[in-house]
DNA sequence: GGATAATATCTATATATTAATATATGCGAG
DNA sequence: CTCGCATATATTAATATATAGATATTATCC
């Protein structure tokens, strides 16, 4: 039976996004590519979190990297990923019924796109 | 910033989903609803492992719980979460492309639904 | 080559998750 | 009321992950 092995290798990808800087990243990459440094500045996170979260995204092969110089361009490796992050915000939506303020910036977030 | 706080809650919703077995109650909830007992069947998995995956998936709110006598029937609350265990699958189908093994098995499943 | 900027990796410690096993709870049958 | 089944929870040891800080690598400029 290797569904098992297929199984153990989706629970790896969403792993994957499962942390809070991770989000962050795809969030903002899934607009357009960036810099480590502009990740850095719109995360408000420091340079090595955000280095090695996205090592992490790399070793996935969920995004990729370009070098150009001294500076490198991150993508997302498939656009599916945008798709996949506006169904799980619209599932948080039904879910977040009761918590107000989440749910308050949840829509701002989603009437932005 | 709530933005973070909105993140931090994403990505507890996405490490719900990183786990095999929690992955594998999920595809086979998100066709219909089932008792612990058929999960553990069509898992292949003891009780206890069934049970508490399951603690883990009701409180995240992502499956509900019905008593039924001696036995519970479990669902998905939000049938969104087929739609995003699809989009996830078409991402993993181009992901794995050179790990042949796993794309015969990931198309076999697409194919079924 | 040396200095500097951008990015990556490592290390140590704290914390979280898992798996296995044991035990507890609730309900229906008789 | 008590037995047995279905499910849930607790316990513990092993493993994995996160976080913060220090350090290493790489490319560019002089």
């Amino acid at each position: 039976m290797r569904v098992n092995a297929l199984r153990a290798f989706k629970a790896e990808f969403f792993r994957a996004l499962a942390h809070p800087t991770r989000i962050g990243i795809l969030e903002i990459l899934a607009g357009s590519d960036r810099t480590v440094q502009q990740l850095q500045a719109a995360l408000g996170a420091d340079q090595p979190t955000v280095s090695q979260q996205l090592a992490v995204l790399r070793a996935k092969n969920i995004v990729a990297a370009r070098k150009a110089g001294t500076t490198v361009h991150y993508s997302v490796r498939d656009p599916l990923v945008a798709d996949l992050l506006a169904i799980a915000r619209r599932i948080f939506n039904n879910q977040l019924i009761g918590s107000q303020s989440l749910l308050r910036e949840l829509q701002r977030e989603t009437r932005r796109r």
